[in-house]
DNA sequence: CTCAATCCATACGCATGCGTATTGACAGCA
DNA sequence: TGCTGTCAATACGCATGCGTATGGATTGAG
């Protein structure tokens, strides 16, 4: 586990795998290229095609890597939490805070194109939609309910994550972020 | 207004145009290209750049004419409501029918990369917003709690659509939509 | 010190897709 | 009938970006 990469002269396969996620928040799916990847490295393609077959295969792990490192360790804090609402509030409010770890999600979401992309989403959009609808069963809802409940709630996360990462729909202030996160818990938590 | 291209051997602008928002529908922003749509309609680049100056010109026009053509219709016909709630209630349920014609405006969330697109979504967004926060605002919800409400009922638009044609979320019985539908509605309709 | 494995540079081939240049076909009109 | 404007076909140039081929440099093991 080597800090953040000094720069030492060599390479490795999750260099150029953390390289790629960083690249992908920035510019998207597409704007990974090889080449530029390697201009960033320092280094050109050709040590690139010693690490990786191809530009799909870096894609593939890259996204394995991402989704692995993700959520695991949100998801373990706040399922420790007893009370099933507040449990769920203080989901929202944790995801509200944390805005950096989503731009790879937002960016993820301009490429439900890729073949590669749309699997892993789908992957991923379930297992929340699987841990909301378990959460909200736990306050009383009955199964149904807990369900429309919980895409009612993944629906809102991104939809909020596509009009402010990817549109930068007018901005809102601190304050105005803070009351509108309030507003969601008490329209999407029970009681 | 000739009714879906009859096939007289010449073309103009406008057929351009719709087979672009036809193929945007299908395939996205990023399948847009010159020698495929030319081979869509019997003819080859040559014709192309006899009616428009690019690409970037004809994706324009095209979205252009989409805005246009766009919401005008439903939102009008949504406006004529007296009762503020039976209003939200109705636009809710007339969006949650019209499947198809979202299908260009969740291709265009997949091409936020692109510049003709942003702004235009922009506009829309804002647009469709400003008409909610106006809705609510009228069910005697205060400014603020208007605008944050009018938030969470586009994000969860947007998410849900995102959900549904982009990602394929394992499919919602024509049932289960519907109670979907309307667990939406009671949880963000007051009242 | 030598050798082999590892990592990287350089130079190329190739496909895709945009845009241009030139010529051709066909209409209506004089 | 000939002319002109409109629409289209063909052939090309050019840029980007992937992948390959081949050789050079560095490192560690023996």
């Amino acid at each position: 586990m080597t800090a953040t990469r000094p720069d030492r002269a060599r390479l490795t396969a999750a260099d150029w795998e953390h390289a790629a996620l960083e690249l992908i928040a920035e510019q998207g799916v597409g704007a990974l290229a090889v080449e530029t990847l390697a201009r960033r490295l320092g280094v050109t393609k050709g040590s690139f095609y010693w690490h990786f077959r191809s530009r799909e295969a870096l894609l593939s792990t890259a996204l394995e890597r991402w989704e692995d490192e993700g959520e695991r360790v949100l998801l373990a804090q706040v399922d420790t939490i007893p009370q099933p609402r507040e449990r769920l509030c203080e989901l929202f409010r944790r995801v509200a805070r944390e805005v950096q770890p989503h731009r790879i999600y937002a960016a993820l979401l301009k490429a439900l194109d890729h073949p590669l992309v749309i699997p892993l989403m789908q992957k991923v959009t379930q297992r929340r939609m699987d841990f909301l609808a378990h959460a909200y069963r736990q306050t009383g809802m009955d199964r149904a309910a807990a369900q429309h409940r919980a895409r009612l709630a993944y629906a809102a996360y991104v939809g909020f994550l596509q009009m402010n990462l990817n549109l930068s729909v007018p901005r809102l202030s601190h304050e105005e972020y803070e009351a509108y996160v309030e507003h969601v818990i008490a329209a999407l938590v029970p009681d």
